[in-house]
RNA sequence: GGGGGCGUAGCCCAAUUGGCAGAGGCAAGGCGCUUAAACCGCCUCCAGUGAGGGUUCGAGUCCCUCCGCCCCUACCA
């Protein structure tokens, strides 16, 4: 496409100037008020593709439009620079992780660069930084202290061939190892874990107030799984002095309970079996405790119809209603670790309950009536009690209550919270990680790494073999030192922590990356804090933004972070997929469209007026056939753009006349429109407002009547400041051709409409006759109801329609339109 | 199985939140410019809103049922 400007000549100049001038540098102590505008920092994976690029524009207009109405915009870089795929890659090409990411790092930042994309550089974090790691490190023992951190043992994927440790993901579907193919085994190891269930209740009562979209914050309310129920014992049949606990949110349906159920993983499970069953326990067991997970659940793509597998036990419990005994079950569609690791089973009402007594020819009996249309199996909604003594007749909630007082009085019964939502398994044995500041001595046990010791920092003299298993584990110059207590011979912890530990508070340390020795001073920080308006990817939904709100309120009680608000990110938004034929463009399926060809033809600039343009930006785009051609036209909009603010052929006039005001008209409703647009994040509309005043101003320009020139100097100024977030390239420089000498577009202040252009001064109100159109009438904006049916009802084309009828009711909603029926 | 989203011209999308279905772009066609083509400028064509029902003076918009596609989640008692 031969372009009238030099595109890529012109961006360079840009770019390079924002960067030499520091435009997008901002301090601490800017006496503007303030804007925090933050990308979610990214995993340096090489050059951009169009998921960043995407990411980017929107984020970069925000800096800009932001910068324009006045505000101090923070706009910092960085990246999540620690993590497995460049653990990978270096096992691969037997080198070190970090030579990897550097190199990714350096392309992925270019790449922004060319983008046009801004920050302030001097705050750019990498999780892989010494100093970052030490923060990290302060960080964990400052948890440590404050008993929010603490080791426990738990279930890790061990490959058998690899002698190590497998991330999740390097499970395959059919639960392999993908490297060695292996079928991967579970196997429990002491790990760390942060108490983020401390934090369940604030976490999920502080997601009321957050201005994030509902599906986000729906998805962290059923992470967070709160649920409701009553904590009771049940005693043994054959000794009454001991009780299986267990937990209900239905405590109204005891009378229907006819077995009871524990994980396999239960302590009381061994006292529980009995000698003629220990073998079926034990096999049932060893299945459960030591496939997989995926094993698990592989059979079935639905939770309910899962195989439920399931021994009986031998023993039995007396129902604390009915005073019977029912047999106790182990069975693996009860979990070890929620609630108390037991429950009441009521067929009846709980789908799953139902399927596994179907199974095991158990009897069930319900208590709840249901609706005379039910089809069978277990009904969980309202309706009478039957079968239920004392709660007989009552319904749900009636009875919950009754069942509720009955279990405190006859069974240890009381209320009880529990949530879906467990601690925070820190540890990872990887190498490519920030390694957690701990020392194991003989003598004094675990002991914390002293501050002055920090960062503890991964040897650089390694060789990432193709076990996959972290050298950390075998560095015997790593992991011998002496203990920080009594200098004896001592172990260093071998385990890194998790990535999410690391973009768990990066936003912090961008507010303030200037103090030294500390992870962020407060007073600093709270300059910026909360982060104004956060943007990122769905897939970071839950977790990234669960462990980023707990490490903020975490802070703040442990007085990492006193005086700073307890939610790190008031506006989130969330923007839609890149999707190629079907599926999610990313890297790992190899289906990227590189942006550099673009940067080619259309430039950065026309790049970021398809993104913004191609649809809203919270949906996913379509790669298309056609998308090749959408983008030359967002293309052709600069080059239009350009050949007008250089147009010189105008037939200008002296004194403004009708078709100069009706532009000017126009132009100021434009700058509501573009406006609008930018704050409810529909930037599709503001550029199709933009182009529809392109095509006004050009058409006006070139017309043979002509156009007064200060109203033409005021619509091409003002289109090219509505333009420059969108297009900062070329509007910087159509700018400075236009206004030698004068400051850049980017410092002057976004264009304010003046309300009497904005004004309709008549409006053109339908008049229906039974909902048919019938007349168009031009009324004033504040015509009122009476003014608007006296008007309808006295024009001529509506008075030949009726011929005389007698409306039976008049609908007047001036100054749109009045229905009159008849 | 549960939760959520989307379905409007050939295609991507608008529609002041219940008030004339069309702003913008892509594609297609035409005219002008051109020796010619591209570029450029101008113009035209195209749907009654996935299907059915309901509420309403009035429904793309609200409610119900169904169809299709997508995302999240997964035995949490």
């Amino acid at each position: 496409m031969a372009r009238p400007f030099n595109v890529a000549q012109v961006e360079a100049k840009w770019q390079a100037r924002w960067l030499d001038e520091g435009t997008y540098e901002v301090d601490n102590d800017d006496p503007r008020d303030r804007f925090y505008a933050l990308c979610m920092y990214p995993y340096p994976s090489g050059t951009a593709h169009q998921g960043h690029i995407r990411n980017y524009t929107f984020g970069d207009l925000v800096v800009r439009y932001q910068t324009m109405r006045g505000k101090a915009v923070l706009s910092p870089f960085g990246f999540d620079s620690f993590g497995l795929p460049a653990e990978n890659a270096a096992i691969k090409a037997g080198s070190h992780p970090r030579l990897f990411t550097d190199a990714r790092m350096a392309e992925l930042k270019s790449s922004v660069r060319r983008l046009g994309a801004v920050y302030d550089w001097r705050r750019e974090v990498h999780s892989h930084d010494p100093q970052y790691m030490k923060y990290a490190q302060t960080i964990f023992l400052a948890f440590l202290k404050a008993g929010l951190a603490y080791r426990a043992e738990a279930p890790v994927n061990w490959c058998p061939g690899c002698a190590t440790v497998l991330a999740n993901e390097q499970v395959l579907a059919d639960g392999t190892c993908e490297r060695s193919g292996d079928l991967v085994e579970r196997k429990n190891l002491e790990q760390w874990f942060f108490k983020i269930t401390d934090y369940a209740e604030e976490l999920l009562n502080d997601i009321d107030a957050l201005e994030w979209p509902e599906r986000v914050k729906t998805m962290q309310r059923n992470w967070i799984g709160r649920s409701e129920g009553v904590e009771f014992d049940l005693p043994l049949a054959d000794d009454g002095a001991k009780a299986l606990r267990v937990f209900t949110t239905r405590p109204d349906t005891g009378f229907g309970m006819t077995y009871a159920v524990v994980a396999p993983e239960h302590p009381l499970l061994a006292e529980l079996t009995t000698d003629g069953e220990r073998a079926h326990v034990a096999a049932l067991v060893e299945r459960a405790t030591s496939a997989s997970e995926l094993e698990r659940t592989a059979s079935s793509d639905s939770g309910a119809g899962l195989e439920k597998r399931g021994a009986f036990t031998g023993s039995f419990v007396i129902n604390p209603f009915t005073n019977q005994p029912v047999p106790v079950y182990v069975a693996d569609y009860v979990l070890g670790t929620y609630g108390t690791g037991a429950i009441m089973a009521v067929p009846a009402e709980d789908e799953r309950d139902f399927a596994f007594a179907t199974v095991h020819g158990l009897p069930i009996v319900r208590t709840t009536q249901p609706p005379v249309d039910f089809d069978g199996g277990a009904y969980s909604g309202d309706g009478a009690h039957i079968n239920s003594g004392f709660m007989n007749g009552l319904n749900v909630i009636d009875a919950k209550r009754k069942a509720t007082e009955y279990l405190a009085e006859h069974a240890a019964g009381v209320v009880k919270v529990n949530y879906r939502l467990r601690d925070w398994l820190v540890s990872r044995q990887r190498f490519w990680g920030c390694p957690i500041p701990i020392i194991y001595c003989d003598v004094h046990g675990m002991v914390p790494v002293p501050a002055d010791q920090l960062p503890v920092l991964a040897p650089d003299d390694v060789t990432m073999d193709k076990s996959g298993q972290s050298p950390l584990a075998t560095h015997e110059g790593f992991r011998n030192t002496t203990c920080p207590v009594c200098g004896g011979p001592a172990r260093r912890e071998a385990d890194t922590m998790d990535t999410f530990t690391d973009s768990a508070w990066y936003y912090l340390r961008y507010a303030d990356p200037f103090t030294p020795n500390v992870p962020f001073d407060p007073v600093e920080a709270a300059k910026w804090m909360p982060v104004d308006q956060y943007i990122g990817g769905i897939e970071h939904a839950i977790l990234h933004l669960l462990y980023a709100r707990f490490y903020l309120k975490a802070f703040v009680d442990i007085g990492l972070a006193t005086g700073l608000p307890r939610e790190p990110f008031r506006r989130l938004f969330t923007q839609g997929m890149i999707r190629l034929s079907g599926s999610k463009m990313s890297k790992s399926k190899g289906n990227l469209i590189a942006p550099e060809k673009y940067y080619e033809t259309v430039g950065a600039d026309g790049l970021r007026i398809f993104h913004l343009f191609v649809g809203p930006p919270a949906d996913d785009v379509d790669w298309t056939d056609q998308t090749e051609e959408v983008i030359e036209g967002c293309g052709r909009f600069l080059d239009r753009v350009y050949r007008l603010a250089q147009y010189d052929e105008v037939n200008y006039h002296e004194t403004p006349d009708d078709a100069d005001l009706a532009v000017r008209q126009a132009l100021h409703r434009t700058i509501v429109k573009v406006t609008d647009g930018l704050e409810r994040w529909s930037y599709n509309t503001a550029v199709a407002a933009l182009m529809e005043m392109l095509n006004t101003i050009s058409k006006w320009a070139r017309s043979d009547h002509g156009a007064e020139r200060a109203a033409l100097d005021e619509a091409i100024d003002t289109m090219l400041l509505l333009l420059a977030p969108m297009a900062p390239h070329l509007t910087a420089e159509l700018w400075e051709s236009r206004h030698p000498g004068d400051a850049s577009v980017h410092l002057h202040q976004w264009p304010v409409a003046d309300p009497a252009l904005v004004r309709e001064a008549t409006v053109t109100m339908v008049v229906e006759i039974n909902g048919k159109v019938r007349a168009r009438l031009e009324v004033a904006p504040g015509l009122s109801e009476d003014g608007a049916q006296s008007a309808a009802l006295a024009d001529p084309t509506i008075v030949a329609v009726l011929a005389g009828a007698t409306p039976k009711r008049v609908v007047a909603r001036p100054p749109r339109l009045v229905n009159i029926i008849v």
